[in-house]
DNA sequence: GCTTGACCCTCCCGTCGCGTGAGGCTGGAG
DNA sequence: CTCCAGCCTCACGCGACGGGAGGGTCAAGC
């Protein structure tokens, strides 16, 4: 006794267009029709429409269900593994949101009116920054210079210097992660523009100065910790970019 | 100094295609244009945007975040207190999607060939129904037919039931939710599906038996809990629409 | 003065998983 | 024969852009 879309969404719980989607995409498809044109669901279409839900729960997206689904070689396990590490990265993203909201939260009780301060640098203290050309570079005039103008910088300055940071350093990982070597233009086009934004924001960034600077990112662990959230290996990659150009 | 979209992209890190985007809503819209229709991006511009990607990094939509900064009054504590408790029930759902992949994965390796096993009820056994209703029901007739049918159930069939059950849930507290009352027609319509429901997997169900499945829902801490998790009262609800219908 | 290449513009379709109609047949009950 | 519930096929909409087509603009080098 075959099902109309009515009642085998009834049964499962699901609207009677998701049924007409799924018969669109040839996921779920009826195994009859009617004279006039009715959807008849038998039993094997009810089990094939469980085994997609059951995926669908599971936060699979509709093509891979199918693909799995459809080729009974398929490493099962194996899907359902990505499928877990895809959840968990999806879980960090949303926990990283939620410890960014209770930080401007908490700013805010203390006082802050405005609440775009940015939570900055999450967890490394600019100070550190300052620390770092102290021990490294002690009297030199560039750190005169940048000690002088950031003094200067607000909390809308170190935002904004932030985010080009970080802009940067995403544009390497990507290409770090594509392959590119070291001295690839594309590669050399960013770390130019990551000596040209040191330049702007803090001293006068010679290519010398420049590699020294990769060196310290790989030499020192805080450093590299930091930039390694980005993306793993990324310190060392920088290293050899900034060496490179 | 006015700056361009690929400027103001390099600077921020977002698209240029974001930064047309985001104009064309009037989230950000650049102050001046060239001559030549060159979209031009001041200081207050800049500021701008960047308060449109904090309120982004935090996961709010770009209505919410368009309306927090129009208005001067939003309170944007609340907001973001709002916005944690989104993203909270986010990470529930993506955490039961975790569970229930490791559940499976589990049942996997236990050499279960099909992996479409529902990872049943999830926490609340089947078993624990048949517990309540001997002890509630005891050697009535209805009790004995629905032991002798549940008997022959497999996966497939408790997966059904279980689908089947958590609609019609769904349907009364979506009801229950908009206010309706216990006798509203439509909320009549869902309790017979249910009680057509026991009729067909359990055994027949008058509507006097069916107030009395009411009333353990009440009255039974397990039921209570296991129906509230769909939605908080429900259980009562349903006791009273039983009784209603 | 002209070409080149990098930049910019405005449409406009595609993504993903359906929701939500519009406009029109069909099937069983009264 | 008439109802009304139920079915059908389009087809647009959402959210936040990605990406490409087709075409103007700007600074630099020849």
């Amino acid at each position: 006794m075959p099902y109309t879309v009515g009642e085998l969404a009834k049964q499962t719980g699901v609207t009677i267009r998701t049924l007409h989607h799924y018969d669109e995409l040839g996921l779920v498809s009826p195994t009859g029709r009617s004279a006039a044109g009715y959807r008849l669901y038998d039993d094997g279409d009810v089990l094939r429409l469980q085994q997609v839900l059951f995926y669908r729960d599971l936060g699979f997206p509709l093509d891979e269900i199918a693909a799995v689904l459809d080729d009974p070689s398929f490493d099962r396990a194996a899907a359902l593994r990505d499928q877990r590490a895809e959840l968990a990265s999806r879980r960090a993203r949303v926990d990283g949101m939620i410890a960014a909201i209770d930080r401007a939260l908490v700013s805010l009780e203390r006082g802050a009116p405005l609440d775009d301060l940015p939570s900055l640098f999450d967890g490394f203290d600019p100070a550190v920054y300052a620390d770092e050309a102290l021990a490294r570079w002690g009297q030199t005039p560039e750190f005169a210079e940048s000690a002088r103008r950031t003094k200067t910088y607000g909390k809308a300055e170190w935002e904004a210097i932030k985010r080009e940071s970080d802009a940067i350093y995403r544009a390497l990982a990507a290409l770090m992660q594509a392959g590119a070597a070291p001295d690839d233009p594309r590669v050399r086009a960013a770390v130019e523009d990551h000596r040209d934004h040191i330049t702007r924001w803090f001293y006068p960034c010679s290519r010398e100065l420049h590699r020294g600077l990769g060196a310290l990112y790989v030499n020192d662990p805080r450093f590299t910790a930091n930039i390694d959230r980005i993306a793993p290996g990324l310190a060392r990659y920088l290293c050899e970019a900034f060496a490179a150009a």
